[in-house]
DNA sequence: CGTCGACTTGAGCCAGGTCAAGTGTAGTGG
DNA sequence: CCACTACACTTGACCTGGCTCAAGTCGACG
């Protein structure tokens, strides 16, 4: 476990991201690349599981992208985090999974036991450390979302999840957004009109250009980064 | 995703702590109360450690109230939580530490290399698991709490918040605060001034007591839960 | 060409932020 | 024991960013 986690660079939203490790190296990837972990396809706007049901497995996202969110007594919707392709899912959860999982594309996931992990790493120090170190991000993420969430305006938070997300994709110019206009308010905190004003006011101040409504172009990066404080 | 709204109880902030194991029981106690762990007082006010200093150290807090934080290159502080005795520290950090820690009380840690804890879980399977439990659990937190700082008003926060730290600390009636209202303020994503007019409206409508700024009672606590939404 | 869902845009309002005093209350020194 | 200071907290007045409500507009698909 030390080597691991001592090797770990937790990456906040907003942060080169970690040395993508080849896959050949992360025990975690190789852990899923074995043959008893099983492939599933989900379908766009199906869910991969719900929040309270018993987290048995552990997932890593093939291809597609996927979100994680919350309901709220009231029916309000918090989206926890978007989910691409190589990332894991489940790992961080308890007994029960507390979000629940949604395909936002066509997508497809590889599902292995969380007992069988367990055992893989109850006999593989560098898997338990690969484990640690995948919570330990979840958590480092979910704290930057607090903290956009809790003290920037609308401007900045829009801005700063684009660059996040470029950042996550590897986009250089532009990019797809699969998600919704709706998925991004339930994930920033904002109304789905106060996201589409955002928008359009820096289309019109030229930090982006938007060739279609999903399908955005960072002109001005340097001035996005300025936004966030 | 119908069938989500069903499965759901996102209870912010307030799930009940994943059975607070007796502490003779959880392999962590146990590593931290043995002689490597070296007892340090915090005095109020002072930093436990700073936000990117090497994360060597994980925390077990012995006595008093402390407070991780983080600095927005704004100069704004967003207060990421606090920490009662029996909480750990810095476990779920990467290679630095991403927050600070600050005594709001004068306070007494136990402090461990995490080297050595690595260590000792790389041969002690519980404690392994009790590592990834802890940061699950913080995981979650920090998730709970983002979805208030997302979607609820001024009064569903404090409320969450008041009926939070009473679960936390076992209280009963009455309770002290030892945070400032600035601290709750940047917890919970709220000016100042807002976090005492809530107050003051919670006093005068019944829901709690103050016998002094910092001492209050929860009056009608089942109001208090129809607020957290 | 019509329909439907996703998105945009406008108008108005209000919760909560800002600015600016006040009111305790705990030290501290005379 | 009483000023005097300092800091934490409260309160008021006002303003504004983002929410709500209510139409549009656009694009995909039959």
């Amino acid at each position: 476990m030390s080597a691991a986690l001592l090797a770990m660079t937790p990456e906040p939203l907003e942060r080169p991201l970690p040395t993508p490790e080849p896959e050949a190296m992360c025990p975690l990837n190789a852990a899923f690349a074995d043959s008893q972990a099983l492939r599933t396809t989900v379908d766009l706007g199906d869910d991969l599981f719900l929040a309270g049901a018993a987290a048995d497995y552990a997932y890593r996202v093939e291809a597609g992208v996927l979100m994680s969110y919350r309901l709220l007594r009231d029916g309000r919707r918090q989206v926890v985090d978007f989910h691409l392709p190589g990332e894991f899912l489940g790992l961080e959860a308890g007994v029960d999974y507390t979000t629940a999982v949604q395909a936002i594309t066509p997508a497809v996931v590889a599902g292995m036991r969380r007992r069988r992990l367990s055992a893989l790493a109850a006999t593989d120090v560098r898997l338990t450390g690969a484990l640690w170190a995948a919570s330990v991000r979840v958590c480092q993420r979910s704290q930057d979302h607090a903290a956009i969430l809790a003290r920037q305006s609308a401007t900045e938070r829009v801005a700063a999840f684009l660059l996040a997300y470029a950042r996550r994709v590897g986009s250089l110019d532009d990019m797809i957004l699969p998600m919704s206009r709706q998925d991004m308010a339930d994930f920033l905190g904002l109304a789905i009109h106060t996201v589409s004003r955002t928008l359009t006011q820096m289309e019109g101040s030229g930090l982006i250009s938007a060739r279609s409504s999903r399908h955005v172009r960072l002109v001005r990066r340097d001035r996005l980064e300025a936004l966030c404080s």
